[in-house]
DNA sequence: AAGTCATATTTCACCAATGAAATAAAAGAT
DNA sequence: ATCTTTTATTTCATTGGTGAAATATGACTT
């Protein structure tokens, strides 16, 4: 039997019985922390599988990413740290490796010369290019069966989510 | 302003161009993707949040959360295995390491002298009635303005795709 | 009884990620 | 002109997970 499937199940029996020794676990929203975890690592397990025969992590990719996708194809280490969620320790690190690749270039920026310019290459483009419809049939069927009221309500709900998990975060680890 | 929701408002505009380049793209599934991932991973990092306190980690956290939920609270290393998806490896340090602050114990099978019986201890258990409710506060907070229908549907999309997972692991990762 | 399979642990080596602190360089403020 | 702030890098120590291979033990098969 397939295991993300099987580990919903025993997680289902599991927060039904702790919910009867608990009584006051809201078990319906602990069911959905526990859905979202677990789906998450699977699909983030996805990915890095996708990525893997290209040598990219999620951060390297994620980073090519988002260069890819601006109008100009650039950016700078502190801007790519705050969208890729890295601190700068590792967008450096990240860079490097993006850099010795021949993905992107560093170069110091005209106005402010303490900030430094990431710009994706040609090479990087015609990399993206390249990789990324590979991977639209396997994402297109992790969704196959959805209509389009599903995905909106996903996406709906995913959202309102997000916007309820920055209010805690921002009201506790401020 | 917050964080998540400044993240997904960029991935939102990255996509759209993206797609505008590569109009192959299945752009709607695309960015459930990315919210799947970016959700998912601050609900990790708000967990880990709430386990530091605890010396927890999460596949600490979980495993023990498995055994407070079996009828008998116990089980063994090879079943937590497959439940807390991890490597054997992994699970026997997760063990030693719950064995040593006294929440589990460990101890031969009767029925079968190579398994091993992991077992919570009273204390365990008072450990896990002590750390749970003072979650509960931010777990409600999280869906405070989700109706019954929003949870539902949540809950029903995200197993459909956790579904439709499973069958993409299976057939190629099999 | 011998051989095979199943279960768990140990050891070892390794890689990825993380983050704090020190450093460097340039811009901005007084 | 000096001090402060911003930005990026470097260094270093640590943590966490991973995974292969060897070991030990007991069960199952014939």
């Amino acid at each position: 039997m397939a295991h993300l499937t099987n580990c919903i199940e025993m997680m289902d029996e599991g927060i039904g019985r702790v919910s009867q020794i608990i009584p006051q676990m809201p078990a319906a929203e602990a069911r959905l922390c526990r859905l979202m975890l677990m789906v998450g690592a699977s699909l983030e397990g996805e990915l890095e599988f996708k990525l893997k025969p290209h040598k990219l992590n999620h951060s390297e990719f994620l980073t090519l990413m988002i260069l890819y996708s601006r109008p100009d194809g650039s950016s700078t280490p502190g801007e790519l740290c705050e969208y890729a969620s890295q601190g700068a320790t590792n967008m450096t690190r990240i860079a490097n490796a993006l850099v010795k690749r021949g993905l992107i270039t560093r170069g110091a920026s005209e106005e402010d010369r303490r900030r430094v310019l990431i710009r994706i290459t040609p090479a990087g483009r015609r990399f993206v290019q390249k990789m990324l419809p590979p991977m639209f049939p396997r994402v297109a069927t992790m969704f196959a069966d959805f209509s389009d009221g599903d995905k909106r309500n996903l996406s709906r709900l995913l959202r309102k989510l997000a916007h309820n998990l920055d209010q805690l975060s921002e009201a506790t680890h401020p």
